[in-house]
DNA sequence: TACGCGTGGTG
DNA sequence: TCACCAAGCGT
């Protein structure tokens, strides 16, 4: 095991009962987490997981309850159509997700008996499984000792070791071995957990409030003065015009139809034909949209 | 590795 | 106001 490049604080013992401390305290009541003793179940930090992705907790916590109720296991989602997932999802936004927890369902009833796998592995295997929700899914519903990195926890870690108001565009080695060599020995999930919730109540990206801060005197950015951050600029994401705009245009179209509508419909939502055109032909190769033989479209 | 992928809230 | 940001993933 290479030794990290940064130092490491030197009371871990210190930061960690800081962190957790402060956990024990104020972290949101979330439906789906368990509790202090209890682990919560898989499929619902599994399904918690992949609408989270890029999108906030006010914005999941009434489609991840109404999820919940309509498919409790696995197996309840797999018995019926990916379309059925895409119009639930609703507006959480990236409806690629739907699909894909769809078929993570369809691999879990059909490979793995019906219950989420606790393998790390095995995790990162499910369609819309990478790095992070497989960490984060062997830790909070399984208890198991992983790096869990986030933009939550990245964003904590640069801070308060590196000294640097935000993390690398893209996770490097040198980050892993960081948060490796932090973990604690014990109850690691809970140093996750906490690390998470830290980062989203209170070292947030725009505004810390560094002034309720649990580890505010062993913080390196906040000894050095806040600097402001020197590496590349952060990209930032296009949109009017783009065939993102496009596609969720066409798409709000088929989710708020009862019914197949028919292609003037469509139209009518996007100006330029020819992207229109593209847009479409790429929902329907993704699975995200289907053509009738009347002519008709729907989810 | 860098990019594309939705949607809406906010400093 | 508007650029930035939000529990990333797949290619």
């Amino acid at each position: 095991m290479p030794t990290p490049s940064a130092p490491l604080p030197d009371d871990l013992a210190g930061l960690h009962d800081a962190v957790v401390g402060w956990f024990d305290d104020h972290a949101r009541d979330l439906p789906w987490r368990g509790t202090a003793e209890v682990l919560p179940e898989p499929w619902p930090v599994l399904v918690s997981e992949l609408m989270l992705q890029q999108t906030p907790v006010v914005r999941v916590l009434p489609v991840f309850e109404a999820w919940m109720e309509r498919w409790p296991t696995p197996a309840d989602l797999a018995a019926e159509p990916s379309s059925e997932a895409v119009r639930a999802w609703g507006r959480l936004g990236y409806p690629r997700r739907a699909l894909r927890l769809h078929a993570a369902a369809v691999a879990i009833t059909t490979e793995h008996d019906g219950r989420v796998p606790d393998d790390h592995a095995a995790l990162l295997s499910l369609p819309g499984v990478g790095e992070y929700t497989a960490a984060a899914v062997a830790s909070f519903a399984f208890g198991q000792r992983h790096a869990v990195m986030d933009t939550n926890v990245r964003r904590v870690l640069a801070r308060v070791v590196l000294g640097q108001a935000y993390p690398s565009t893209s996770v490097t080695a040198a980050e892993r071995r960081l948060a490796q060599a932090l973990l604690p020995a014990d109850d690691a999930h809970r140093w996750a957990a906490a690390t998470m919730e830290l980062g989203a109540l209170v070292c947030t990206a725009r505004a810390p409030r560094c002034d309720v801060c649990p580890v505010a005197d062993r913080c390196r950015w906040l000894a050095l003065g806040r600097p402001d951050h020197d590496g590349p600029p952060r990209r930032g994401q296009a949109w009017a015009g783009t065939d993102r705009q496009c596609r969720g245009r066409l798409l709000a179209v088929l989710r708020d139809a009862t019914d197949p509508v028919p292609k003037a419909a469509l139209d009518a939502v996007w100006e330029d034909g020819a992207q229109r055109e593209r847009c479409l032909d790429a929902l329907l190769d993704e699975g995200l949209a289907q053509v009738h033989s009347d002519g008709k479209f729907s989810l």
